[in-house]
DNA sequence: CGTGAAACATTAGCGGC
DNA sequence: GCCGCTAATGTTTCACG
């Protein structure tokens, strides 16, 4: 996990493998010029240091019946913690990251600077599910004081692919 | 690319797939107790079918040097289309989703209910890269009107897998 | 960094439930 | 129809030059 130097070689690996991530070894060294040995040895050490977080295979939400795609913005209570903080426990923020962790149609979710404190990605079946999920959920957590939704109309584009220069 | 029935063994599969891409087919065989073989047929009719979208793997932002993530909200001028829209010519809407597919910066858009049209997300190193495209990019594309940006601080979840019930 | 050999995985064909 | 066996083929991986 310690940082590590990348080279362009080290790039030219990691632009085929986020594209691809089954390709054999053998294939990756042919299409960089390198023979199978020295390729596997930069990738193991890429996986071994955190650059390569996982291998992962992308699923059709359309074809699994998960038809409806909503963002969520979600603003916390910021004073007087749960059971009246008595001390040393835990926030707000806390306990809703905690909750976020556990709740699996959130499929993304970051603290964002703006007036909304929270951007959830919800990936749901439907309607139906996903007003249940904000009544249930999302609404009834202790921490949560207003959220706000768009849905997605279309993808125009989506990728897990960076941007390597 | 035809619509497929889906039975609970291969929603096991595609559960352990969408976790780990580069399992070994005998390793999930061995996991959902089902030989080799038509556990392979399995995952082959899910990739046929276009259920598994494709395999990759995904990178770490952070050690690549890619240090801003920022969602940026995105609203299109709507009529007296491009060069006056003389007849049956590209709609402002069809020009700015051709031009998001050749910015690498942005991996994900969707179109939005809600005031703003569109939805982006911008993986760049930095605020001077991250303003230079907004200037250089989004608002000089003659279609933009208004830009609307939310910066992360910090990723709670992020994570690939559906929620397969 | 490259070579080669052992260990392992994938895949197609065939028989059985 | 879907499962599981076997055997041939291809791939990964490691010690060594």
């Amino acid at each position: 996990m310690a940082n590590i130097e990348i080279d362009a070689i080290d790039r030219r690996i990691l632009a085929i493998l986020q594209e691809n991530g089954r390709l054999s070894n053998q294939e990756i060294a042919e299409r960089i010029n390198l023979s199978p040995s020295p390729c596997l040895r930069r990738i193991r050490r890429l996986e071994e240091s955190g650059v390569i977080r996982g291998y992962v295979a992308l699923l059709d939400a359309q074809r699994l019946g998960l038809d409806l795609l909503a963002y969520v913005n979600v603003r916390l209570e910021k004073r007087g913690g749960p059971a009246l903080s008595p001390r040393g426990e835990a926030t707000h923020a806390d306990l809703f990251r905690a909750a976020v962790q556990t709740w699996p149609e959130v499929v993304a979710c970051h603290a964002m600077t703006g007036d909304m404190d929270y951007l959830l990605r919800v990936q749901v079946e439907d309607m139906a599910h996903f007003s249940r999920f904000v009544q249930d959920q999302l609404l009834h957590h202790p921490s949560v004081i207003d959220v706000k939704t768009s849905f997605s109309l279309e993808t125009i584009k989506e990728t897990t692919a960076l941007p390597l220069l």
